[in-house]
DNA sequence: CGTGCATCGTAACGTCGTCAAGATTGAGTT
DNA sequence: AACTCAATCTTGACGACGTTACGATGCACG
């Protein structure tokens, strides 16, 4: 588009403008009922456009599950910043981070990790995924202080700490949206100190609070 | 149909076969490319056909999902009697069939949990979710030999082990549809020790092996 | 000032879910 | 045993969907 705002045959930057309004209509209408037609209404162009910048419909919703993981991965980071110099205390503030962003964006995060729509091959999804794993790994890495020796127990570690928080964030997010059963406890008050309690007991801290 | 197999007008118990169609259908294409068109054909009839029993195809995927809690809670019990009465031993092969049934039936599994295509609406399906979660409530009951006193540690401790088993399985199961990041260490030979691990670690069973 | 090419619109095709209306059959009644 | 009627299934159609081929447009570059 020109300075005035108005639009011209070419827009210019089509593909940012469509993403966004990928992700309201993500929002809007859920990833098993989104509709290209509908984004390319949002984007204020024909349904065809979209095909130029991103192929088709999964190369849409591609390279918006890597848009997702790294806003997750920035949260992630930007909250431990906030947090003690305690590895602990930051692998606790990375995985809330990870619930949050979950709840926050429901239906991004299925798109993330249960959409069968992404383009497997896509070496920008590729990079993104493992990014956020490794950053997962070394936080698990640097509590050494329990157990953690070889590498071998620091994978174990972190996969049970990944499955714990992944468990919590998708139970939690798809109940925002549809109706689980009394999931509500974790919503109360206390919820961190609740959360903080489960994450740690994950991988093997043994304290007992109460 | 008669007693020699041909079809006639009315099919007879199109029902049942409609369900078996549409099982095989989300195993063949997935979910969110599910086709109510498809399964119809398979069942031999037309695509208006399902409507009359169903009402339209959310219909008939709650009636999947329904299906789908019932059989893994049976699964669930199933297991459950060829281990031996200690409580923590049933608790951990409940949690292992959980995992288990969302690896044979990955697509079913994710339409139980994750769609936004399910009549929340339904008796049956809450019936059969909540059936399903009272049960996780027993077995968490049972084990009162740790620390679980009063009726809202029993509630946290189930919560914890609900999404612990649903991280595992979720995160296992989409890995046998996609391709996830080194969740292949869970696969190995000494699967059952490491998901028992994780999934006693949930509760806050102290227990350190190695 | 042209020219080439990326960008976007137009028009169309096949598939999808769903509905209204008609055909068909089995079950219940007398 | 003949009739009635409601349930079941088909037929035909509608709008929305993703995708493609082809034409229009205009920016970047010579």
């Amino acid at each position: 588009m020109d300075a005035s705002g108005k639009k011209s045959y070419h827009h210019g930057d089509l593909k940012p403008v469509l993403l966004r309004a990928a992700e309201t209509e993500l929002a809007n209408t859920g990833l098993e009922s989104f509709s290209l037609r509908r984004v390319a209404k949002l984007a204020g162009v024909t349904p065809a456009a979209p095909a130029h910048h991103f192929g088709n419909t999964d190369g849409l919703l591609t390279a918006l599950a890597v848009l997702g993981f790294e806003r997750m991965l920035s949260l992630q980071k930007d909250r431990q910043l906030l947090t003690p110099t305690d590895p602990e205390a930051k692998f606790v503030a990375s995985g809330i981070a990870y619930v949050d962003f979950a709840v926050a964006h429901p239906t991004l995060f299925q798109l993330m990790f249960d959409s069968q729509k992404l383009n497997e091959t896509d070496d920008m999804l590729n990079v993104a995924r493992l990014s956020a794993y490794q950053h997962l790994v070394s936080n698990v890495r640097d509590l050494n202080n329990t157990g953690t020796r070889n590498q071998a127990d620091v994978m174990v570690d972190a996969m049970a700490a990944w499955v714990t928080v992944h468990g919590l964030a998708s139970l939690i997010s798809v109940g925002k949206t549809n109706r689980l059963s009394a999931l509500e406890a974790i919503a109360g008050t206390d919820r961190n100190t609740l959360l903080t309690r489960i994450i740690l007991n994950s991988i093997g801290s043994a304290d007992h609070p109460t």
